[in-house]
DNA sequence: GGATTTATGTCAACACTCCTGACATATTTT
DNA sequence: AAAATATGTCAGGAGTGTTGACATAAATCC
């Protein structure tokens, strides 16, 4: 009685089209929290993207910065010149690569980051509590098979089958 | 040995540190796959918005799609007006408010809308496939847990402890 | 029925973000 | 010395979101 053969399981299928859904408004919820702060700071979301990367992966170039956010040196450009100008971020010639312009957050950087990713830690971690515990590694499963392979790579392996490297 | 007592697990907070960057690049890459589709129609990812809401909730009203998007009226005039004259919506006059201007896909729109559902829907699909079964419904209840009630309520019930209201 | 509210549309103007393509400089590599 | 690399910048265009004001038609209130 099945509609067509070609059908994934039907029930995936179901679960797929209301996912559409799942990630367009939990997504946009998520970056509330973070929008309300940068308004404060007259940012937007391409700084706090910029400024996240920057504070988390300290001395990182402009040239991985670039690749990590997946957007041209142009788009970049104007956002890093306004976190410069404003005394969030720091630039430092590279000691091996002295054409590299490696990027620090100030102490001012730092304070604003802690601010962003406190809010949405604490969103999330509200959510998990919510959540069964056992929902917690479904959803970090899920998000991790989502997304590009290329991209999965930046995280911890803990997953056993999509990454075929049982260490 | 604990750092702080506010600390609401260590591990919660761990993994909530690691879900920020988890929530980027898994809806990043989500939203990629349709905007490979939008370019070809020269269209962005707001028409995809409203062409979608409209396409699931037929003759939903302007006003209505606006509380969906939470968006200006203005934002979405620009979007709706190219989505009307590119044939892709109709209008269509409400049958017992006749100020309201009920939405609707037309056959093309919706040709363009199942494309952009299919390339989501295998996405998820497969990302479901490569999962855990389990999985799945941890996804969703954290994806559930992190919007907001109001969005939430959107989506039927199945959770039991998140929605008082065990009908 | 006249006043008010509601649903929708539109004009003007501004900000942020992303893109393409071109060009310039400094530094490293070949 | 020539070529490649890392970064910065100029010019210009498109999409998306905002505010505030104003206009019309239709429904609702008194």
């Amino acid at each position: 009685m099945s509609e067509k053969p070609t059908a994934p399981s039907e029930s995936l299928d179901a679960a797929a089209r209301e996912a559409i859904e799942l990630m367009f408004f939990a997504y946009r919820d998520f970056t509330d929290v973070a929008d309300r702060i940068l308004e404060d700071h007259d940012l937007g979301r391409a700084h706090h993207r910029a400024l996240y990367f920057i504070g988390t992966n300290g001395g990182i170039t402009v040239g991985h910065l670039l690749e990590i956010l997946n957007i041209t040196k142009q788009s970049l450009a104007r956002v890093l010149r306004r976190l410069i100008d404003s005394g969030l971020v720091k630039q430092k010639v590279g000691a091996n690569d002295r054409r590299q312009r490696l990027l620090l957050v100030s102490e001012q950087g730092q304070a604003l980051l802690d601010e962003l990713i406190d809010a949405q830690r604490t969103l999330l971690v509200t959510a998990f509590e919510g959540a069964d515990p056992a929902s917690l590694s479904g959803f970090r499963q899920v998000m991790l098979s989502i997304m590009t392979e290329e991209d999965r790579l930046r995280f911890e392996p803990v997953l056993k089958d999509l990454q075929t490297r049982a260490a």
